[in-house]
DNA sequence: ATCCTAATGCAACTGTTGTCGCATTTATGG
DNA sequence: CCATAAATGCGACAACAGTTGCATTAGGAT
């Protein structure tokens, strides 16, 4: 009952068509990615339109929503593209003051004009793909965090044989963006050091310790 | 140079014109209110226009667009109408175990089906009504939730003069609402306690004392 | 050079969103 | 009961979002 063998490709499925990323689609790549970023800059998120970016870049509409799809599809390819800066996390010299500089980058982000954070998060509830970007973006930073633990942890301001560094990152953070984001209430200058202090002060009475 | 005192009425704006919210206007906002939350229910947040609501509640498309503008004024009028509820905070005995019951509340509300909360939440970045009337929601749950800080303070543990409740409460809850709203990450059942154990352990080392 | 076809351009089309002017209904005050 | 006008119903409309079929351009392999 086995279907012949193919003599080179595979047969039932169309064959995976050569993608060409050459020379003309880089450079509709790199149009679009523009575009969006000066549309943010000029008209907010509520005029960033899969038209208008496609209008402000020069390319054909049509190509951007074939590309793209929608604003998340375009706001997420963004993000993945500007995702491989060499970011990394403070290095203040205390778990407290690493935490306080993390949220005051935060802040800064989520406060920032144009509101690219905050557009993204918007996105974020309309398109899939927009969530999907997000949550790697938010991913690779926690990651990225986990030196901010390590080196706590080799200072001894972490009791107990291993921490959960993304419990701890998370419970630093999340008051921050709970604040700006959801609560939309106004920034908090004295918030990110508290929130800081919070999450320092419970990670070291053992809150974040995992019994492994 | 003070402007002549008008006799009976203000003189230069259109004199307020009567509301009327008897029979029918109650009437067609009971039915746009049931609408909303059938809509809900049987498309999800993805199927609740402003067409699908006014076609369901027979109420005409124009009429629904004149007194509630948006899905999100529609949210927020629904929000309104819903938050006089007799809601008080868990009363367990211990300050961990009130805002573990607290967060245990949050989850099950972001999580629910229909998601009504991530309804609103996702509303509420496109419509300023929306946003409005989820802030005045959770500033009256973080008000109604003061009781929880007092009776802590009164079993004696909290030290210091006085606490900021909100502050407290935005700690603890914090992580649950990234977890859930932002990050959406999978439910943790293990969340809403560790994160109210960490708030707990953080206020009763001074975290939240304020000064005066 | 030349062939193949992926990628793009283009125009026309459908369906949805939101608005406007006007007719009709019906609270509400007298 | 009557008069007024607020609230709603109704249809037409403009603007926008998104899709489809086909023509054209240009990358990449031979």
């Amino acid at each position: 009952m086995e279907p012949p063998a193919p003599s080179t490709d595979m047969p039932q499925d169309p064959p995976a068509p050569r993608r060409r990323p050459g020379g003309r689609t880089a450079r509709v790549r790199a149009l679009v990615h523009g575009a969006v970023r000066e549309q943010l800059v000029a008209e907010g998120y509520d005029g960033l339109t899969v038209d208008a970016v496609a209008a402000r870049s020069g390319v054909h509409r049509t190509t951007v929503y074939r590309r793209w799809r929608d604003v998340g599809g375009l706001l997420a390819d963004v993000l993945d593209s500007a995702a491989d800066d060499g970011w990394a996390p403070p290095d203040t010299g205390s778990l407290e003051g690493d935490l306080t500089a993390l949220n005051e980058e935060v802040a800064a982000g989520l406060t920032e004009d144009p509101p690219i954070a905050m557009a993204l998060i918007a996105a974020s509830f309309r398109s899939p793909e927009a969530a999907e970007a997000l949550r790697r973006f938010w991913d690779d930073r926690y990651r990225r965090c986990a030196p901010v633990v390590e080196r706590a942890a080799a200072r001894g301001e972490l009791p107990g044989a291993a921490t959960d560094d993304r419990a701890l990152l998370v419970a630093a953070t999340a008051p921050v963006y709970h604040r700006l984001a959801l609560l939309r209430a106004p920034a908090d200058p004295a918030l990110p050091a508290t929130a800081a202090r919070t999450a320092a002060l419970a990670a070291g009475a053992g809150a974040f310790a995992v019994p492994g």
